[in-house]
RNA sequence: GUCCCCGUCGUCUAGGGGUCUAGGACACCGGGUUUUCAUCCCGGCAACAGGGGUUCGAAUCCCCUCGGGGAUGCCA
């Protein structure tokens, strides 16, 4: 059994195609099927090497790997169909010497016309087969106009096209509707999509195509292909789509699409992953938090969802934080570590053990890991510049007593060596204060926020000189 | 327009003739824990698109309607 996955390099490696390539990658090992990528780079206009680098660099990042592409190579390549043109040549003129296509010199303006044309009438617009039997006089005529024709597949008469997906269930196709003779290879001898897509499939002996339903409506014109070349034609799975939240296709409007964007926003690629093969499909388990070699042994082609679904940007957070908070916590620092020093705080400056009990202590609150900064700041700044509800618990009378009694205490009672155990307990114990009214100023005062992790776990993890500081700090500001 | 796919809580889904007064998860709303926040725990809200069949019995099977999506490219 073998499985593909097939990218267009013609931008960044998008949210929906990850989803395809996450599903064919558990189903490969699932059934223990090699994995092939194949670069469908025909679009010469949008196709860049820049992009399919981006695209194999996000699909690495996710942890997919597969026995053969572009970058590893295999006994089936070339893997980029670029690189493939003089096969699908061969192809192409045996089409032509068995007439089973033929040159068409319709202009893409002429096209474009009867395009109009059926649109406005309201009908269907089929290409009327204008060129189909031209003789040779009638070619040398194009030809002298300087026309360059493309080659179209002529569409056999009665054919019936029965697809038996493994998700959709049989889908059946006539070959009378499905648009006419349609184009094979461009003015330019460049191949298209449709007709190559089958031929590669069958060299590269892909068993089953695992891709997006979108493509559905194309597989007639390739099993069409097949059969007229003699080729064998794969299985077929066609997984519903990714919607956005108006249930139109997922776009950039919607929301973050790009792979690449994701992994900077700190979310991590288990997650992804694992969020990805829950759109539109369920364990039998009923669990949601899967690694992937628990997806891979419980997903079956035959269990996947036949309904669209909608991208739940929400869900997917919540699944990250979930994935953050069962890290193991060196690896948690390994990750979170650049995400400081993005926001300006150089991570060598601290000790590794005392950054790793900051991360521990404020990861509970981070969905992905850029919200790091946001909450590690009360540990990493100087000085933290009290909010609107620190200031105003700051300025209560009480809180003025509390404040006044810590900066005797840390001044001249208490040092580097007891003052985590013991500064809470004796401004409890010399003003009589408790509670709220103890704990908040407190915390306003040593941290500016009135929330945050436990003043236990603080208090020792500010350190002496820096609660110090902040006690000074408030103590001018608040009670001179 | 035509062809194709799809239709269970707001969202992702379980369910495949009786065990469904329809289960789980996210979100939301309460409560508990945390003298705070987050986490965590408990509880609540909330759906079989509509109409016809078939059947003793339908969310489950069939048909129609409606709704949504996709395709209809010298894009993939």
């Amino acid at each position: 059994m073998r499985l593909r996955f097939a990218p267009s390099p013609t931008g960044y490696l998008h949210i929906g195609n990850a989803r395809t390539a996450v599903l064919n990658y558990l189903l490969a090992r699932k059934y223990n099927a090699a994995y092939v990528l194949r670069i469908e780079d025909t679009d010469m206009e949008r196709s860049t090497r820049r992009s399919e680098d981006s695209i194999l660099q996000d699909l690495r990042w996710l942890g997919i790997r597969w026995d053969e592409g572009p970058d590893t190579g295999g006994e089936n390549g070339p893997y980029r169909q670029s690189e493939r043109f003089d096969i699908y040549k061969k192809y192409t003129d045996l089409l032509l010497e068995q007439k089973k296509a033929y040159h068409c010199y319709c202009s893409q303006e002429e096209l474009e016309a009867m395009r109009r044309e059926a649109s406005e009438a309201g009908r269907a617009f089929v290409y009327p087969g204008r060129c189909r039997s031209l003789d040779r006089a009638e070619r040398a005529a194009f030809e002298a106009e300087g026309r360059r024709p493309t080659v179209r597949f002529r569409v056999p008469e009665g054919e019936t096209v029965v697809v038996e997906d493994h998700i959709k269930g049989r889908v059946v196709f006539e070959s009378g509707n499905i648009g006419g003779d349609f184009i094979i290879v461009r003015s330019d001898g460049v191949p298209v999509y449709n007709y190559i897509v089958i031929i590669d499939d069958a060299l590269m002996k892909i068993t089953h195509v695992v891709r997006g339903e979108d493509h559905l409506p194309n597989t007639p014109k390739q099993v069409l292909i097949a059969r007229a070349l003699g080729l064998p034609v794969p299985e077929y799975a066609h997984l519903s789509l990714v919607l956005g939240s108006d249930r139109s296709k997922l776009s950039k409007r919607h929301g973050i699409t790009s792979v690449e964007v994701y992994r900077k926003e700190g979310y991590l690629a288990e997650a992804l992953v694992n969020y990805l093969a829950m759109l539109g499909w369920a364990a039998e388990s009923g669990e949601e938090i899967l690694s992937i070699d628990e997806m891979a042994s419980q997903i079956e082609m035959g269990n996947l969802a036949r309904s669209a679904a909608v991208f739940d940007f929400q869900k997917l957070r919540w699944m990250n934080g979930m994935y953050i908070r069962a890290l193991d916590l060196s690896r948690a620092a390994d990750l979170f570590i650049p995400y400081l020093a993005e926001s300006g705080y150089d991570a060598s400056k601290y000790d590794r053990p005392w950054l790793e009990r900051v991360i521990d202590a404020v990861r509970g609150n981070c969905e992905v890991l850029s919200d790091i900064a946001r909450y590690a700041a009360l540990f990493l700044d100087d000085i933290m510049e009290p909010d609107a509800e620190a200031v105003a618990m700051l300025k209560e009378p009480d809180s003025k007593i509390v404040v006044a009694e810590a900066r005797r205490l840390i001044t001249d009672e208490l040092g580097e060596s007891n003052y985590a155990a013991e500064l809470v307990n004796l401004i409890k114990k010399n003003t009589g204060m408790k509670g709220k009214r103890l704990f908040m100023p407190v915390r306003a005062m040593l941290t500016g926020s009135l929330h945050g992790p436990e003043l236990d776990i603080t208090v020792p993890l500010l350190g002496y000189d820096r609660c110090r500081a902040r006690v000074e700090y408030a103590h001018r500001r608040f009670c001179s």
